[in-house]
DNA sequence: CTGAAAGCGCTTACAG
DNA sequence: CTGAAAGCGCTTACAG
């Protein structure tokens, strides 16, 4: 690499101190007019820019933030959630001089690592897990400025981004029953993330406030593809002919949830309504496109980018430690009334005699 | 943050210099096994980790690489090839101890600030455009460790990692003429992107070879989105209802071309076949899955981080700037033998037939 | 084998 | 308004 300047030789060249060509790079105020505009050309002409590291050493921060997939990178990099909370982040990153180091690292021994270091200001976590709850408590101790996307069961005392899940779940359910539907199944999200237990919660209780049976098999888990959601929805078509809707916890599965109906020959919405959750781009661009709770991927990037920047040049933060965003949900073509073939179903009688 | 230690303080702790502190913690070879040992006990103690940016400072080089994605942010991320990309890259990175930092910047501003302020000892272009070329001979000119992912114009010198656009596509059209597909049409990604020149030229040399005419509209293109596969291919179907096979220059459009003959009510591969390229993971989970051309993206990634590294580090490096990988042609559900009716009977009796 | 000193390229009081 | 000096936390010759 070509050796670049440094602050002495803009200084010498420019015939001043490097005092006052510290002043001109940090837009201190008390430089005379003149010398400033001199310094600049100076600056210009070399396309100087001063080494960011010397900086974060005299300054004691680094203008660096640590972006913590605490994931197996196979699965992470398989799922457009991540890459869409990445693009919030990035955005607001950018937009105040900020720079992302990415952590990729499942133990979060790296992430640790980078902290120890001083390679970074702060820590984002993104959809922490229930193992990572000593971690993020360690962290804490250490006053490491530290936000979490996601919920997680660690100390009361880190701010969390999320999305309320049993609102969202619970909104889909009750678009379903406006549309008629009973007989819904469930697919669930694994359950190593803390958002499944919240999601099922939401579907039982609104199966339940309808009165509403359960059979066991129609409620289950898959791994969030796309291959996992067709496979599972086979399942439960398979032994359960008479469900009219799924709820599925993420749109990937939704996904693999119209392709099983596609395939069975039924159309949807007109046999079968199918929810989604997360609304991922994709959701939108499926054929047919899927009615989804919005996680507001990007919006809680970009809420807790700016959470964590305050935090760590201590502007002020709000009082509540978890910070909640509206779970929306998107209606689009995949959910429509319940069919008029299903009438002589139990379970339609049942409704109507509630 | 709490107060991290320094070496000084390791050292006084331990009764040595930091000369020596600082030897250990380098694992350079003339230290008295005794006092090593009662070195790294006091490190252990204190979880301490030499701060990285004072390193930086006196070794000169940061151990950071900075990946610039160069394109528009929104575009990237809704794009599993680049999630795919990072993925390779990453891996790669931790195990040799380099830090990725994220630069995702169209006009290449941030990757230019990155590297004049010392930032990162080199970078990494994911899929550089034809308007990248000034920027990146301007950054061989200044001596910059750089290796591209793709193909570019931009001078001979550079190091690229890619694979053979030409070949790859060809073999696709090869695979569609061995089942005896004749009239095949092609959906080309954006024109913007140097990849799909290549790609239309095989299409074209492919089909002439094999003496087929190529109506102007059976070669499209689209802007790598499922829905403009979707839209494209019934535009192609409605103008062309004899196509047996469409050649489509990504995975994500060639998924939107499946819905599409699914709407249509024909089978795949039964009516059509459709041939992608990429091989993204998703293009195996779909039904039927798509046989497609791989672009051995993570292979990439892995190859061009290890390339950078012995690049930056001055490690021997191959003698040719362009490492071609082989794009295998993965063959799955989506491509079939051409239907007995194809040559010139048309689609109607097909459909009635469903 | 080990330590004292200089240096990496900045910023930040402290004088004036 | 500006400069000289000290300091940030390391590494790296240079002595011994």
């Amino acid at each position: 690499m070509k050796k670049s300047m440094t602050i002495t030789e803009i200084a010498k060249e420019a015939g001043v101190s490097k005092s006052t060509v510290s002043r001109v790079l940090n837009n201190k105020s008390d430089v005379l007019p003149g010398t400033k505009e001199r310094v600049l050309r100076v600056i210009r002409e070399h396309q100087f820019q001063p080494n960011a590291y010397a900086r974060s050493m005299s300054q004691r921060r680094s203008r660096t933030i640590g972006v913590v997939v605490p994931h197996d990178i196979d699965y992470v990099f398989q799922n457009q959630y991540y890459m869409e909370i990445q693009r919030g982040i990035l955005k607001a990153m950018t937009k105040r001089g900020y720079y992302a180091l990415m952590l990729c690292c499942r133990d979060m021994k790296e992430a640790f690592d980078a902290v120890l270091q001083k390679r970074v200001d702060g820590l984002l976590l993104i959809s922490p897990l229930y193992e990572h709850t000593p971690y993020i408590n360690e962290l804490l101790e250490h006053h490491v400025p530290l936000v979490l996307i996601g919920k997680s069961p660690a100390s009361q005392q880190v701010y969390q981004v999320c999305i309320d899940n049993y609102m969202g779940a619970l909104s889909a359910m009750q678009h379903l029953f406006g549309l008629g539907h009973r007989r819904i199944a469930f697919i669930n999200g694994p359950h190593f993330l803390p958002s499944s237990e919240e999601r099922r919660r939401a579907y039982l209780d609104g199966m339940a406030r309808q009165g509403n049976a359960v059979l066991p098999g129609m409620v289950r888990e898959g791994y969030n593809s796309i291959d996992s959601g067709y496979q599972i929805a086979n399942q439960i078509l398979n032994e359960f002919p008479d469900v009219s809707a799924l709820f599925v916890a993420s749109d990937y599965m939704a996904i693999g949830v119209l392709d099983t109906i596609h395939d069975r020959g039924m159309r949807i919405p007109q046999d079968i309504s199918v929810v989604g959750f997360d609304n991922i781009q994709m959701s939108e661009q499926v054929t047919p496109s899927l009615t989804t709770v919005s996680q507001q991927i990007e919006e809680k990037g970009r809420i807790s980018v700016n959470l964590l920047m305050d935090l760590i040049e201590g502007a002020p933060t709000p009082e509540g430690r978890v910070i909640d965003v509206e779970a929306k949900l998107i209606v689009r073509d995949s959910t429509g009334p319940v069919s008029s073939r299903q009438p002589d179903s139990p379970w339609k009688t049942h409704h109507i005699a509630l």
